[in-house]
DNA sequence: AGCCGGAGATAAACCGGTTTAGCTAGGGTC
DNA sequence: GACCCTAGCTAAACCGGTTTATCTCCGGCT
């Protein structure tokens, strides 16, 4: 009734522990003879290794960890993660350790007891700071991990990364070639690598550019915009970190008289269901693909190859109805949606 | 530099491994003073247990597991799972064990390995089956286990559910007070358990209803929008099973010229951002509150209480734009987003 | 014949805890 | 004073693997 142990095959097929171990693990030490009799023997009574007992003895943990740091209900409208997560998933045997805690602090403490119980055998890191001291943390630590989403390179680790820089470029470029001179941004958490990676983009390449803080909520995102459309000289344009914000920015817009796309023209970085069905211009980029890309690296890593930097392909513009040149009024094709009475 | 094992706690307080592993735990056997001192040892050189080598011998894995079967690139749209996953961590200390599957068989073997190897302590059952084959096999192998949204009792298990039968007749009869007859529904997989009960639901409380099946796909839900409208008598109204075919529902009326709400109006199941802001009247329920109730009945029954059925509130019905009594042309305030040009 | 080397296997230590059996000292009972 | 009980602790086994030291046998070489 019980599940059989290592123990088990060795006494059905005459031989000891640590012959099985060796047979089983494809390592030299038993003869071929004796290596298919174990191997028939483990099979015919369905055995599988404890990755429980292996981990103890320092070996694969047979999972790799991710912790989010989040305000849990905040995130369950974040489909970005879970797409990542999706991702990810679609590349790996092994199962995803996640967490969800409410400071960085308890994350860092969390990576170290993971890494020290062999609960891991690497790491996501997402969301990374500026400076971010888990990078320096993984690299003391010996741990394998990879940045997702980070700004290129980072210290010894590996990094799958998009180039938000030239992204938000294009994007200032597509809405300045439509005419547009006044042009704001609404910011993510300014304690996040690439937001700051975005904004220097923005600055440097808007003349008559604002940013407004946000926090990927829709309350943010609302009160952002309310603030830039109330202010003396209202933008014609404006990009928002993410997709939440934007939809929010596109009803706040209808509320105030502010036409979009004739008065007002919006653009969501990081493309979903949302922006599609809102008819949302966004900065699309196949999440999913890029946490099968991090997973990839991170297994790769893993296995011992060297650290190596991924570029993913540049988030494509996909133009939808919420952008035009500004103080046109008629647009072929419907406008987004007007919000709720 | 290396972490603190029970061991250097030992020797550094001048007493046996099993003497400290008692103190730790608050077990008798110490006298309190060796306790205190124990305890003042661990916590000045920072001791963690390592919760691999307590696994092994037989206690606690110190985490719980999810896993999902889908198509992993279906699942990134489906915001449930992930408000439900952040609802869970919410309530529990301990890290989820996450994994996605192609098949049900997988799924199962995965729960044995993952009892067999003591690397979870319990876990959530999703997407319950009719007929599930998984109650009885945590009933076998005495594995911790909740039953998340299936249908009240499920054998010796514990649950948390909502009554969808009642919250199906609720649509149904909200629908029929505006004056609708002749009703469609587009359902979820017909292999699970709440579409059964919804099916049921929907055709004892419909006098004229077509329920056609879905897979909760946006493609999913246009065919079979155009599939009811292209008919030689389309219903005046349809409930969808979930947000994303609704929306995609209400794209395909548009393009075919049907206009919402006034000759159709629909509803969608589970409430979400798209909802929100496509205005669509959805039923919604905190799925956040959902999971962290789940979390709650799942340490209940690890902790060593009777299995208990926990039943969610019913889901609420929000009244949006994209319902109102057939035939009417104008609404008050704005109707549902149109689809892209 | 004698020596060496390597292949093939085993026994035992180890990982970091928990648990059980056994030992010792002190107090109460008669 | 002999006896028993128990609190308090230690030593050792155990969980299920991996890894290392050791042991045996056999063939080849001089």
């Amino acid at each position: 009734m019980k599940r059989p142990t290592i123990k088990d095959i060795a006494a059905a097929a005459g031989v000891s522990k640590g012959a099985v171990s060796l047979a089983l693990n494809g390592r030299p030490g038993v003869s071929e003879a004796t290596r298919a009799r174990v191997l028939e023997v483990a099979s015919s009574l369905g055995y599988r290794p404890s990755a429980t007992a292996r981990a103890l003895s320092s070996a694969s943990a047979d999972a790799v960890g991710l912790v989010l740091v989040r305000p849990p209900r905040a995130l369950g409208d974040e489909a970005f993660f879970f797409q990542l997560i999706a991702g990810m998933q679609s590349e790996m045997s092994s199962a995803l350790l996640l967490q969800v805690v409410a400071s960085r602090d308890e994350e860092i403490s969390l990576y170290q007891r993971w890494w020290a119980e062999h609960r891991v055998d690497g790491v996501f890191l997402v969301d990374l700071l500026v400076d971010d001291p888990r990078v320096a943390l993984m690299s003391s630590l010996g741990m394998p991990a990879v940045v997702v989403g980070g700004a290129g390179h980072h210290g010894a680790l590996a990094s799958v990364w998009a180039d938000d820089y030239a992204a938000m470029t294009s994007v200032v470029e597509y809405l300045v070639s439509l005419g547009h001179r006044r042009i704001a941004r609404v910011a993510g958490l300014p304690s996040l690598l690439h937001t700051v990676r975005r904004d220097q983009a923005f600055l440097s390449s808007v003349v008559d550019g604002v940013i407004v803080g946000g926090d990927y909520t829709a309350e943010a995102g609302a009160a952002a915009t309310r603030a830039l459309l109330g202010s003396g000289e209202p933008p014609s344009a404006i990009v928002y970190d993410n997709d939440v914000m934007a939809v929010a920015g596109v009803e706040v817009a209808a509320e105030m008289g502010v036409g979009v796309p004739s008065q007002l023209s919006i653009v969501a970085w990081d493309d979903s269901v949302l922006c599609q069905h809102g008819r949302l211009t966004a900065l699309s980029r196949d999440t999913f693909a890029f946490g099968a890309r991090a997973a990839r690296a991170l297994l790769a890593v893993m296995g011992g190859a060297l650290p190596s930097d991924v570029e993913d392909v540049l988030p494509e513009l996909v133009v939808r109805g919420s952008t035009s040149a500004p103080g046109r009024v008629l647009q072929r094709g419907a406008p987004p949606r007007n919000p709720v009475d």
